[in-house]
DNA sequence: GCGTGTGAACCTCTTCACAGCG
DNA sequence: CGCTGTGAAGAGGTTCACACGC
């Protein structure tokens, strides 16, 4: 029982390996080694043996490691065994999307709710949850201290949701936004930027010719 | 003139002092200093100049970067001048909200296409777009040579729709689906992991009390 | 004085290779 | 013999601090 410091590619690289002990339990396996689970995540066999080892000492040698047990310990890790529940805000047609593909495979999050500031889509339905207004998002918090947010509204309204979660108390968003957002700093902001993405992509395919 | 070897985190980063540098070009800004930036990104100043010193010396020294210039410096860097198309593989809830909602914002790229391989989808619109048939891929990657493609399918087809655009000659993927995909080594993946973004939030936010 | 560009120190993460256990 | 766990070496990236030019 020590606490210790980890990294973010570490967790990052955790969260792979909880998938792919999930397909492993789906598929009925019991036992996993480290080469398996480097092939499914392509990294190697020592980059996985050593984010374990940090953690303690989960393997049996001569054999590998035992997939329920482990997904158990990774759970423990991640904070994941019993999940908070993820709320969006921004019903447009991103917001609506991610509500409506849901969040099935992932380690047990789900959508419980979804809220909009524009007055036109409050009551509306968007797979089976009523659109609420932004200004109840308090309520959720003060129900359910630990709340993931994914910000999916359009233009530039991101800083004004984000403020709203912030003043509710939410101490963890996820923002599709373009804009980098201002927040406190034990407020945790992760961004999905299909934008650099595609610049890294473009790179790529690209950098071949490329001189400088 | 020399080819540079580039890390990509460091292209990443480009693509957020482009779109650092769009946003002061709108704001009518010419000079923007690399501290600028920095607080823009959230990164250190030192930063900053160490990624754009490795191309060349863009600023000039006690007055910054001229904006225009720089910009169009790192999208020459990045490839982005005249950016490749993009099209969108499954016209299902992500797919056309990422139709809809459209790549506004980012250097210049957009959406030209979408599939799908329902018949009851195909020749329906999307955001103004009609819906064709996977197996019609191939057409675009004739007229244009490079071309980005997210996978935006359901369910477990994620690596079939791969495999059709590998067949296709497409170099450039973003996918959104949960399972790894396997592909050629000339073929760039990238990944939107929303599962694993939520993982690293709930992580973050239960650390603290976290012991192991 | 101000801000860039950069050698050098520093730090973090990754890979290698092997001892040790089942 | 197979696979884990890990010291040691290596690679890569970041920060510091300062010389130089405007």
């Amino acid at each position: 029982m020590i606490a210790v410091k980890v990294s973010e590619k570490s967790i990052r690289r955790l969260s792979h390996y909880a998938r792919c002990l999930r397909l492993a339990k789906k598929r009925g396996e019991s036992v996993i080694t480290s080469r398996q689970m480097a092939a499914n995540c392509g990294i190697s066999s020592a980059a996985v043996r050593r984010d374990l080892s940090i953690y303690g000492e989960f393997g049996k040698q001569g054999s590998g490691y035992n997939v329920d047990d482990l997904l158990i310990n990774i759970e423990n890790i991640l904070g994941t065994t019993d999940p908070p529940s993820v709320i969006i805000v921004g019903a447009g047609s991103i917001g609506c999307a991610l509500m409506t593909s849901g969040l099935a495979g992932t380690g047990g999050y789900n959508y419980s709710a979804i809220f909009d500031n524009d007055s036109a889509k409050i009551g509306k339905e968007c797979n089976g949850r009523v659109i609420r207004p932004v200004e109840k998002i308090h309520e959720i918090l003060q129900k359910e201290k630990e709340v993931i947010a994914v910000i999916a509204v359009t233009g530039g309204s991101g800083q004004a949701a984000l403020d709203m979660l912030v003043a509710a108390g939410c101490k963890a968003i996820l923002s599709f936004t373009l804009e980098p957002l201002k927040a406190p700093e034990d407020v945790e902001i992760k961004y999905v930027e299909v934008s650099t993405e595609l610049d890294v992509l473009t790179h790529s395919m690209r950098k071949k010719e490329r001189v400088y």
